[in-house]
RNA sequence: GGCGACGUGGCCAAGUGGGAAGGCAAGGGUCUGCAAAACCCUGAUCACGGGUUCAAAUCCCGUCGUCGCCUCCA
């Protein structure tokens, strides 16, 4: 069986063919650093490096370049409002983000090149557009000549003819086709810019991309993502600039995430509808996110709101409510129940690859995760042991961890420090039960969860747990 | 105006020609001092109208609705 991709470029599910046999070369657009990421950046990055992760499950060495525009007319804008080097502020925000997907649980790229440190690849680039033909250079600007690109608009399934310039913006009467974009910007006073045989000046944010992908991962890759509302011009625009210079068709397969919605609207920055990372993670846990991300289509539109998230945060709790150990004291399952229990296991991971390989059918990889969940919760309601349900709890945990959700707590050292104090209250507690002193003993329960200890009584005697965990 | 996507039970959502997954919520039951958890049980004329087919949520045409792109955007 083999890994199937939908390709924007060719609207198509198509089968996974690598350049190179087992090793696949990706490139996602990153962010441009000149403010605060909000969570639709981080549903694209989160959907990426599920891909990522599966990609790497399924024996593929993936190197994974993800870029930061560090320098443009916004970043240069919020530096002169604040007074500040617009360095120092791109830094602050990359560094910022950097944390971000890092409390997400998404792994770091292989590479993550920044604009400003790719000024001569991309000044080769654009000596080579312009010797080509495919770009020239008025007033120290310099732009990309759409006509020249015969099969411009093939990604975004435009023609140039249909498109209404200047539908939406004023027309550059310098340009020789309104749809001409730049490829170098003459910088004005107090800019910061670099030097290049057409003057002073910055990139425009189209030619980074192509200069980033050129250098790190060569003339070919095979994924290249970003969020759908890049499409147009950005990646059409990307195709143009590195295929009208090497010759060669560029990315394989083009992959393009949804877009997060909020209150129906699309999230972004220059609207002003956003939730950023650091205010989502004051509420919520990153687990409840990938979740979200996990039970909708990658490709489709993803709505936020409180009650879908808390949603989701019911369901990762399903998925931990698997892994608790068996009751103690029972004699264990039949076993045939154990062997049921392992081909349970193994009809779920064998649904889940079959789910993934279609196009990374999260929700339905999903689906059959639950089917785990309730067998393992139905063999320890039965009796199992820990050891007992330990290999199906291997195989949900391996699971999970393809889709990077982290059901077990990652550093559990709290829990540690606090399980002696809480034993002692538990059993405090039941020789208060014991004397049927049941007010002070739920009066333990409820102050207890009140600090996020969840108290749970069974047969067997008290249990304990964190309410609350990322 | 052009291009594209989507509309499945109260909410989220998979499924794209032949049995309508799964999660959340709700109701009933088992267990329990109570609670919680877990387990068992309960629910869908697949936006609407035509058409193709032995057979349509799934294919085709139309209508309505929602959203994205056509300007910077993940």
């Amino acid at each position: 069986m083999s890994i199937k991709i939908y390709n924007t470029l060719t609207r198509k599910k198509e089968e996974l063919q690598t350049l190179e046999p087992g090793k696949v070369r990706m490139y996602v657009c990153g962010v441009t650093v000149y403010d605060r990421a909000h969570i639709g950046h981080a549903m694209s990055a989160m959907v990426f490096d599920i891909i990522r992760r599966y990609l790497q499950y399924r024996g593929y060495e993936v190197r994974y370049v993800m870029n930061f525009t560090d320098v443009d007319d916004k970043i240069i804008q919020r530096a002169n409002q604040r007074g500040e080097d617009p360095f120092t502020l791109s830094e602050r925000y990359i560094r910022e983000y950097q944390q971000n997907l890092a409390d997400l649980n998404i792994l770091p790229a292989t590479v993550n090149p920044r604009a400003t440190n790719e000024m001569a690849q991309i000044i080769t680039m654009i000596n080579g557009l312009i010797d080509g033909g495919y770009a020239y250079s008025v007033d120290g600007d310099v732009y990309f000549r759409v006509k020249m690109d015969e099969d411009y608009g093939r990604l975004s399934g435009r023609q140039l003819d249909e498109m209404q310039a200047g539908a939406r913006i004023e027309v550059d009467e310098r340009k020789e086709n309104p749809l001409d974009f730049a490829l170098w910007k003459a910088a004005k006073p107090g800019e910061p810019a670099w030097e290049a045989p057409w003057g002073q000046g910055r990139p425009g944010w189209h030619i980074e991309c192509s200069a980033m992908n050129l250098h790190h991962l060569g003339e070919q890759i095979d994924i290249h993502g970003g969020g759908n509302d890049l499409i147009f011009p950005h990646h059409e625009n990307e195709i143009a600039q590195t295929e009208s210079l090497t010759g060669k068709p560029f990315a394989r397969y083009w992959v393009h995430n949804g877009l997060l919605n909020l209150s129906g609207e699309k999230m972004s920055k220059s609207t002003g509808v956003l939730i950023t990372i650091n205010d989502y993670l004051t509420q919520h846990s990153a687990n409840a996110f990938r979740m979200l991300v996990l039970t909708s289509a990658y490709r489709n539109p993803l709505a936020f709101s409180n009650e879908i998230i808390e949603q989701a945060e019911r369901g990762v709790e399903r998925l931990q409510s698997a892994l608790r150990p068996g009751m103690p004291g029972t004699d264990g399952i039949s076993s045939e129940a154990e062997r049921n229990l392992g081909k349970q296991a193994d009809a779920t991971r064998a649904a889940f690859i079959a789910a993934m390989d279609d196009d990374f059918n999260t929700a339905g990889a999903l689906g059959s995760m639950f089917d785990l969940v309730r067998a393992l919760n139905q063999a320890r309601a039965d009796g199992a042991t820990s050891g007992d349900l330990e290999p199906a709890q291997a195989t949900l945990l391996e699971l999970a961890g393809v889709l990077g959700l982290r059901l077990q707590p990652e550093d559990d050292s709290g829990s540690q420090a606090a399980d002696p104090f809480i034993g002692l209250l538990l059993d405090l507690r039941q020789d208060l039960r014991k004397q049927k002193l049941f007010d002070l003993a739920d009066g333990i329960r409820q102050r207890l969860l009140d600090l996020d200890v969840l108290v749970e009584d069974t047969k067997e005697g008290s249990s304990w747990r964190w309410s609350k965990r990322a």
